[in-house]
DNA sequence: CATGGCGAGTCT
DNA sequence: AGACTCGC
C-alpha cells in the first residue's frame, strides 16, 4: 500500500490532567489551574497547566509557589500521594476512558501516551468519500479547524471544492481526502467531548510525524490541517528540535554537523551525503522528513507493553541503608501489584518479565543499572515475589550491601537515587480460554440442528467425522442457522403491536440471502484456524496463538496474510463489544464499522483498492435493505445486515463476562490466602478488592454465572420430561438429549485440540524459562563498577 | 538537592 | 540482556 496517501491524525488532549481534575471538581472550571505533585518543597512541582493559567504566564518548570507569585488565584490541585509515591491512576483511567471513544473510529488506533493517540482514519475517509459529495461540505461541518498555509478553512474549502488551484503542487485529491479527514476528526472529537467532556487538539496529516507537529500548533480545542504542498512553507521556518525525535542529542547533532537549523534547510542534503554523515538508517528517514515523509505505520496497540513504577531520591532523601531500600521496594511491589490486578482483569494477561532500575551517585556522576527477572512457571505473581525478586537482583549486582556479621545493616557509601520496578513481556492467556470458548460454542451448535433422529453412537461418531470434513462451510453458517431457528420461535410467540417495534415475519428467501451475504468475523477466525489445522495432521494450533501476545490487525510486516492469527481473539471481542454497546440503534454506524471490522485484515487489499471487483458487493448490492428483525437475546431492532456482527456481540459478551468472573474468582482465591494485614495500610481498596467483596456466594452465584456458552444456548423447559446425562450429570429435557450427547461428542473434539494447545504451551513456556532462569543470579558486570568502594 | 513518573524505542 | 535516548 502506499504509506504516503494514508491519512493520519494524532489526538492530543489539552492540558489533560488539569481537565481530570476540572471534571471531578467542577468549581475549578475557567479558573486558573495547575496540577502540582508533591507540595512539600515550594510548593511542589507543575506538571500540567491549564489554558487560563498560561495566559497569566504560569508554565512548567515552575514550582507551585512561584505560579502563586504569578498569579495568586491559581487552584493548585494535588496529584494524590499514596505509598508515598504520586499516584496516576485516575489519570490513566481517564485516558483509557477517551481512548475507548476513539477506538471505534478506527481498528488503526495507537496509543501513544496517557493522553495521546495516532489514528489512521484512511479507511474512513475513502468510505466517506463513496457517499459524500465534497462539493457540499460546508464550513460548519469543520469547526475549529486550521489549515497550515492558508488563512482560513473556507479558502481551504474553496480551493479543494473549485478543483482550480493556481498552485502547481497543489494535488486535489490528496486535499480532497485531507478534508474529509479534518470532517471526521471534528466528529471524533465531538464524540470524546460528549462522552466524557475532555476537550481535546488533532493534528491531520499524511503520517504520523507530521500529524504530531501540526496538532500543537492551535491549541487548545483546535485542530491543524497540514496539506502537502504547504510542508516546505512550515519547514522554511521551522527549527529542526521541533520535529519529534530531533528535539535531543541527534538532532542537536544533525544541526551541528550539517550546520542547519532549520528543516528547510536539509532538503539540501542528498541521500547518500544523509546517509554518509549518519547510519544508513538515520539518512534515509532524515531525507524522508525533509520532505514530509514519514513511513511509520499506525500501529494497532490500546494497552501498554510495560507496567512500571518507579521513584527518585532526590539530595538528602537518597537511600544509603538496605532497610530503607526494602521499605521502597515494597510500596513499588505493591503498587505494581495492584495496577497488574486491575491489567489482568482488563486484558487477560500476566507479564513473563520484571526489570529492576536503579541508579547510584558515585563521585558525583549518576550510574544506572538494570537487572530482569524472567518468571517461573509456578511463581506467585504477587508484590511479595516482586520485592523479594528486586532486592535480589540489586544486591547480586551491587556487591557489598547484603548484611554482614554483625553488621546488619549497612550504610551504603553511594546512595540510591532512584529504584524502579517494572514488568513486561506480557503473556495473553485470554486467547486460548476464548478459543476453547468459541470452538466449544460452535462445536456444539453446529452439531445441534444437523442430523436427525438415529442412533446415538452413529450419530455422535458420524458427526465426529463430520466437523473434520465440512468445517468451513458449517461454521460459517451457525450464527445464521441460530438466529434463523429463533427467528421463528420470537415471532411466533411475542407480538408486540403498540410499539414502534417491528418484528417482521421475513420471507424466508430474503433473509437467507441477507444472511448469505453475511460474515461472523469469529466465523472467520475459525476458518482460518482451520486452514492452518488441516495442513499438517499434528495439531498446529500454536500456531494461532498470537506471536506477539498483544499484538494487532496490522502489525507492520505481519499485516499480508488475511488470516486472524495477526489479532487476538480480544480484541476482536473489545471491538464487536464496541460496535452495539453505545449506540445500538445507529444502523448506519454500526454498518460502517462493521464494514470497517471484516476489511480490517485486508488492508493491503484496500489500499490497493484498484479492482472493486470482490468485496464490495455486500455493501453496494443493496443499500435500501433496511428490513429488520428483534433480537431474541435483548429485544432490540437489528438491521438484517448486520444480524452476524450482533449476535457476535452477544457472544463476545458471554466470553468477556465468563473471562471476568474467571479472573475475579481467581483474585478471590489469592486474597483468600493471603494476610489481611496490607489492607489495612492504605485506605483505599482497589477495585478488584471492592468487587471481591460484594462478591460472596459461590454456590449461588454459580447458577447465574456458571452458565456456559455452550448451555447458554440450550434452552431448558422446566415442565417438560428430563433426563440425567451420565457424561457431566446435568438434568436435560428428554428431546435435548440427542444432541446434548452430540455436544460431549463436539466437545472431546474441542478438548482434544485444546489439550494440545495446553501440552505445547506448557512445554514451551518450561523450555523457556528453564533456559532463562537457569543462574538468576548473575555476576556484577564489570562495566559496571566497583561497589565494594561505596561503603565507608 | 529539584520536572517526576512514566512509557516507547534503539543500540550494542 | 542492559545501557541509553526521547518525549510528555
Amino acid at each position: 500500500m502506499n504509506q504516503e496517501n494514508r491519512i493520519v491524525t494524532l489526538i492530543d488532549m489539552d492540558c489533560f490532567y488539569c481537565q481530570v481534575e476540572e471534571k471531578l471538581n467542577p468549581e475549578l472550571k475557567g479558573k486558573p489551574v495547575a496540577v502540582v505533585q508533591y507540595n512539600p518543597w515550594k510548593g511542589g512541582g507543575i506538571i500540567a497547566v491549564n489554558y487560563v493559567a498560561r495566559a497569566m504566564g504560569v508554565s512548567r518548570h515552575l514550582r507551585g509557589d512561584e505560579a502563586k507569585e504569578k498569579c495568586p488565584d491559581i487552584q493548585l490541585p494535588n496529584v494524590p500521594c499514596i505509598r508515598g509515591k504520586a499516584d496516576l491512576t485516575k489519570y490513566r483511567e481517564a485516558g483509557k476512558e477517551v481512548a475507548r471513544v476513539l477506538q471505534r473510529f478506527t481498528p488503526l488506533f495507537e496509543r501513544a501516551s496517557i493522553d495521546e493517540a495516532y489514528l489512521d482514519i484512511t479507511i474512513p475517509v475513502q468510505q466517506r468519500l463513496q457517499t459524500l459529495n465534497v462539493n457540499t461540505l460546508k464550513t460548519a461541518m469543520v469547526p475549529n479547524t486550521f489549515v497550515l498555509g492558508y488563512d482560513s478553512i473556507e479558502d481551504f474549502i474553496a480551493e479543494v471544492q473549485g478543483c482550480s488551484s493556481d498552485n502547481i503542487d497543489f494535488d486535489y485529491e490528496q486535499a480532497k481526502q485531507l478534508l474529509v479527514g479534518a470532517t471526521i476528526v471534528s466528529e471524533i472529537r465531538a464524540a470524546v467531548f460528549n462522552e466524557t467532556g475532555y476537550e481535546c487538539s488533532a493534528g491531520i496529516a499524511h503520517n504520523k510525524i507530521m500529524a504530531k507537529l501540526v496538532c500543537g500548533m492551535n491549541k487548545p480545542n483546535k485542530q491543524t490541517v497540514l496539506p502537502k504542498h504547504c510542508i516546505d512553507i512550515l519547514f522554511e521556518s521551522l527549527p529542526v528540535k521541533k520535529v519529534k525525535s530531533l528535539g535531543g542529542k541527534f538532532g542537536y547533532n544533525v544541526c551541528g554537523t550539517l550546520k542547519i537549523s532549520k528543516m528547510g534547510e536539509l532538503q539540501k542534503f542528498s541521500k547518500a551525503e544523509l546517509q554518509n554523515k549518519f547510519d544508513e538508517k538515520n539518512g534515509l528517514w532524515l531525507y524522508n522528513i525533509a520532505r514530509g515523509i514519514d513511513l511509520e505505520p499506525v500501529q494497532t496497540r490500546f494497552n501498554p507493553k510495560s507496567i512500571g513504577c518507579c521513584k527518585q531520591f532526590r539530595g538528602k532523601t537518597a537511600l544509603t541503608d538496605l532497610q530503607s531500600i526494602k521499605k521502597w521496594f515494597k510500596e513499588l511491589s505493591d503498587e505494581i501489584e495492584e495496577r497488574l490486578e486491575q491489567d489482568a482483569l482488563e486484558t487477560n494477561r500476566t507479564p513473563r518479565q520484571m526489570v529492576v532500575s536503579f541508579s547510584q551517585q558515585v563521585n558525583g556522576r549518576d550510574i544506572s543499572s538494570s537487572r530482569s527477572y524472567n518468571f517461573l512457571a509456578d511463581d506467585d505473581l504477587c508484590a511479595e515475589l516482586f520485592c523479594q525478586k528486586a532486592l535480589e537482583l540489586l544486591l547480586d549486582s551491587t556487591e557489598g550491601v547484603k548484611p554482614k556479621e554483625g553488621e546488619p545493616n549497612r550504610q551504603l557509601k553511594a546512595p540510591i537515587k532512584f529504584l524502579g520496578i517494572s514488568v513486561g513481556k506480557f503473556e495473553d492467556h485470554s486467547d486460548s480460554k476464548k478459543i476453547k470458548k468459541i470452538k466449544d460454542y460452535f462445536s456444539f451448535a453446529s452439531s445441534v440442528k444437523e442430523v436427525p433422529n438415529e442412533n446415538k453412537e452413529t450419530r455422535s461418531t458420524k458427526i465426529f467425522e463430520e466437523k473434520i470434513v465440512k468445517k468451513n462451510e458449517g461454521k460459517e453458517q451457525i450464527f445464521q442457522k441460530f438466529f434463523k431457528s429463533n427467528l421463528v420461535s420470537t415471532s411466533n410467540t411475542s407480538i408486540d403491536t403498540k410499539d414502534n417495534i417491528i418484528i417482521e415475519q421475513k420471507d424466508e428467501n430474503v433473509l437467507q440471502s441477507s444472511l448469505d451475504k453475511q460474515e461472523s468475523f469469529f466465523a472467520k477466525f475459525l476458518n482460518s484456524e482451520q486452514k492452518n489445522n488441516t495442513s499438517g495432521k499434528a495439531s498446529r494450533i500454536d500456531e494461532i496463538r498470537t506471536p506477539s501476545p498483544n499484538c494487532n490487525i496490522n502489525c507492520g510486516e505481519a499485516s499480508n496474510d488475511t488470516d486472524y492469527s495477526g489479532s487476538t481473539i480480544d480484541m476482536e471481542i473489545n471491538k464487536s463489544i464496541s460496535l452495539f454497546e453505545d449506540d445500538p440503534l445507529d444502523i448506519d454506524r454500526v454498518s460502517s464499522m462493521r464494514q470497517l471490522l471484516n476489511k480490517s485484515n485486508l488492508t493491503e487489499e484496500i489500499y490497493n483498492d484498484t479492482n472493486p471487483s470482490s468485496d464490495n458487493k455486500v455493501e453496494n448490492s443493496e443499500p435500501k435493505n433496511l428490513e429488520s428483525f428483534k433480537c431474541p437475546d435483548c429485544g432490540k431492532i437489528i438491521d438484517i445486515n448486520v444480524i452476524d456482527t450482533h449476535a457476535d456481540y452477544h457472544l463476545a459478551l458471554k466470553l468477556r463476562e465468563e473471562e471476568r468472573e474467571l479472573r475475579r474468582k481467581e483474585v478471590v482465591e489469592k486474597n483468600k490466602d493471603k494476610k489481611i494485614v496490607s489492607d489495612k495500610n492504605y485506605a483505599k481498596a482497589t477495585p478488584v478488592r471492592e468487587t471481591s467483596k460484594i462478591k460472596p456466594i459461590p454456590d449461588q452465584a454459580k447458577k447465574i454465572e456458571g452458565v456456559s456458552i455452550a448451555s447458554y444456548f440450550m434452552k431448558i423447559d422446566d415442565n417438560s420430561p428430563t433426563e440425567t446425562c451420565a457424561e457431566c450429570g446435568k438434568k436435560l429435557p428428554m428431546d435435548k438429549f440427542g444432541e446434548h450427547l452430540d455436544f460431549h461428542a463436539a466437545q472431546k473434539l474441542s478438548r482434544e485440540l485444546n489439550n494440545k494447545i495446553v501440552k505445547s504451551n506448557n512445554v514451551e513456556n518450561s523450555a523457556k524459562r528453564k533456559r532463562n532462569s537457569g543462574s538468576p543470579v548473575k555476576k556484577p558486570k564489570v562495566q559496571c563498577k566497583p561497589i565494594d568502594l561505596f561503603f565507608r
